[in-house]
Order: C-alpha cells, then sequence, then structure tokens
DNA sequence: CCCTCGATCAC
DNA sequence: CCTCATATCGAGGG
C-alpha cells in the first residue's frame, strides 16, 4: 500500500493582492483589476478583485460595467491588469515553493502542488509545520499571503487549500477524508462546475454525500465514461494523479474582442493577421513547430465556433500560420449568418523545433 | 486510428 | 454586459 502526502498553494486574490503590495494604501478599499477589452469604456471582466469588493458582490469574471455599480458610491480602484508584473511576483514564489517538495508541478501563475511524501516522512503533523513554513517563507519574503491545503491525494489537497481563504491552513489525513467530503457541495469537487451542477440537481443531487450514492452505471450514461469515473472516484475522495513535473505548453492560443462586431472579412482579416504573428512569436521562442491551427470566434450572441486544419508538416512559418488562418476565417465566415464579437487563433499538435528537412537531404 | 468541432472547466 | 488561456472529452465522420 503506498500511501502520498500531497500539498496544494493557491495565491490569495492573487492579481489584486500584487497590487496592494506596489500600494500599500489600496488595502483598505475595493480593489478590481481589470482586463479592458479593446471597445473602449469600461467594456470587459474583472480578473480578480480583494475581499473588501467580494463583500459588495463583486466576482471575478464580471463584467466591469457591473461591479462599478456596484461599487458607485465606495472609494474604489479599477486597475487594468498588469500581467508582466504578476508573472514577476509568481516566479519568485515560485521558486520558493519548489524548495520545499520532493517534485514540484506548476498549475497557474497564482498556484501549485507538490508531493512532500519524502519530505514529510509520510507525517502529516510533519506536513502541516512544512505548509505553515511555505506559508510564512512567502509572506516574509514577498508580501503574499496564499493559502495552503494538505491531503492523500491531489484533489483532497486542492479542495483543502479552497476550503479556508485567505490565508488558510487546511490538513486533511486518509482517515479524515470521508467526514470532510460528504457534508460538501458538489461543487467543491474541482471539475464539476456550473453544468454538472445543474444536471445533478434536477437529481436532487446536492452534496458530495449524495453523489456517493450513484451508480457509476447512470454517471457514465449522464457524463461519458470518463467523467463518470472520475466523479465516482472524487466523491470518494479517491484520486491516483500523480504530481509531475509540467513540460512546454501543448497548444498557444490568442483571442481579442473586436472594436466593433462586424461580419466583414476585410475588417476581421488584419486583427487575426495579428494574432498570427504573436503566436508565432511564442512559438519560435519557445523552439516549437505547431501542426494544427485553429481559428475560433465568439459571435454577437456569445456561442462560439472553431474551425481547424492540420497541415501535412510541422511548421514555424508565420506565412504558413498567416495563410491557413486567412483560409479558416473565410471558411467559417461564409457560414456566417449572425456577427462576430470576439476573434483567436490556435495552434496546437506541437513538436520541438528541427530544422527544415525533406527526405532528399538524408541522401 | 486520425481528424474536426463543440462543450466544459476554470483561470 | 460578457476577458483570456489551456486542457480534456466525446460524438461524428472518415
Amino acid at each position: 500500500m503506498s500511501s502520498r502526502v500531497i500539498l496544494h498553494v493557491d495565491f490569495d486574490y492573487f492579481y489584486a493582492q500584487c497590487e496592494e503590495i506596489r500600494k500599500p494604501e489600496l488595502k483598505t478599499r475595493p480593489v478590481c483589476v481589470c482586463i479592458f477589452s479593446d471597445r473602449g469604456g469600461d467594456s470587459g471582466a474583472i480578473a480578480t478583485c480583494n475581499y473588501k469588493a467580494r463583500e459588495f458582490g463583486v466576482k471575478s469574471g464580471m463584467p466591469i460595467v457591473f461591479a462599478k455599480r456596484k461599487l458607485e458610491t465606495i472609494n474604489s480602484s479599477f486597475l487594468p491588469a498588469d500581467f508582466s508584473y504578476y508573472e514577476e511576483i509568481s516566479g519568485k514564489a515560485m521558486a520558493i515553493i519548489q524548495e520545499y517538495g520532493d517534485v514540484f508541478e506548476y498549475v497557474g501563475r497564482d498556484e501549485a502542488f507538490l508531493d512532500i511524501t519524502k519530505k514529510s516522512e509520510m507525517s502529516f503533523e510533519k506536513a502541516a509545520h512544512i505548509g505553515q513554513q511555505l506559508k510564512n517563507k512567502i509572506k516574509s519574503s514577498l508580501g503574499i499571503s496564499c493559502s495552503v491545503g494538505i491531503g492523500p491525494n491531489k484533489l483532497i489537497a486542492k479542495i483543502c487549500s479552497d476550503h479556508k481563504k485567505p490565508d488558510g491552513l487546511t490538513i486533511v489525513k486518509p482517515n479524515e477524508v470521508r467526514d470532510f467530503l460528504s457534508p460538501q457541495l458538489i461543487r467543491t469537487i474541482p471539475g464539476i462546475g456550473k453544468k454538472t451542477e445543474e444536471r445533478l440537481d434536477e437529481l436532487g443531487i446536492n452534496s458530495i454525500k449524495d453523489l456517493e450514492s450513484l451508480q457509476i452505471f447512470d454517471l457514465n450514461k449522464m457524463f461519458g465514461k470518463k467523467n463518470a469515473s472520475y466523479i465516482f472516484n472524487a466523491s470518494r475522495g479517491l484520486d491516483e494523479e500523480p504530481v509531475t513535473k509540467r513540460e512546454g505548453s501543448l497548444q498557444y492560443s490568442r483571442i481579442v474582442t473586436l472594436k466593433s462586431d462586424s461580419s466583414d472579412f476585410e475588417f476581421i482579416l488584419p486583427t487575426v493577421l495579428e494574432l498570427c504573428k504573436e503566436l508565432q512569436k511564442i512559438i519560435v521562442e519557445e523552439n516549437k513547430m505547431f501542426r494544427s491551427v485553429t481559428v475560433q470566434l465568439v459571435q454577437t450572441d456569445l456561442t462560439s465556433k472553431s474551425r481547424s486544419r492540420m497541415l501535412k508538416n510541422p511548421s514555424n512559418s508565420l506565412e504558413e500560420l498567416e495563410k491557413n488562418s486567412k483560409v479558416l476565417l473565410e471558411n467559417i465566415l461564409r457560414e456566417q449568418n449572425t456577427q462576430v464579437r470576439r476573434i483567436g487563433v490556435k495552434v496546437s499538435e506541437l513538436s520541438e523545433f528541427k530544422g527544415q528537412s525533406s527526405l532528399t537531404s538524408y541522401f
């Protein structure tokens, strides 16, 4: 029987906390970090906000205009997202975190897993200590507070880090897993989102205890094989996913909001070509080749569409990317009845860069 | 098996 | 009124 000790770290209200660090006077009032779209004015969404803002009902993902309305009468700050600054702080934090585990897995700018089985000598008491030291270190060196969860697998560690926020430290030992999960809402399981929650709610399934009563057969019918077994196991606190060092991304994509809704090829093309440039730059920097190109769009009614094509050979050429994107854009617009709000390009099926070689060059 | 596309999640 | 980026699954068609 092999058992593990897994830790999950999540930086509290990360982007907004970064802003508070460089301007401490912000701490006393609501702070919203905004992603302004290209439409001007307050078009765009809230990326993150601090807890003061949350008291007024502001949430991430919310349109900026909504948030402003909620904070109308309050002295608050709406700041444009400064990703390179957040990236810098994130990098420093990750460098520290890494040292606390046997294996480190980067999940995102504000999130990471550690396998601390060895470092904790399989003791959850020692693990708790490691968790607290990690929190202290991040706080003293960067001024960032974070929430840490520790459990026997990634699933439990992640649920734990979310359990008490901000500045939380939650430890759930193997024999406590059942009692910890049972009363919680199914939504606390990562992977169960709005849609899944709605469908299960129709069956009167609200708590994880309820979820546990479902037969794998019925889950299979509702959610497909893979999802079903994930949900079945998750409701029982079971998860075997290893903590693994992440290599490069499997895909890169860029999407932007058009200045105005349109279905005019000539109007949209320049934007697509710019996105191609950005992506191709990344591809070259990362020493990659792509074999699949996708053009994706969001329509006026906010539904989305995509068209993709595989290339004969992997490529890293801008011309190749532009050529394919252009054809895909033509195709997708031809079938369009509603207008386009947002347009994006994605490259995938990535491989390591290999110098141009043809069959004949081997002779 | 390979490809395309929509859906879902969650950042 | 509705950002941006990544990963994964399943259906449907070859």
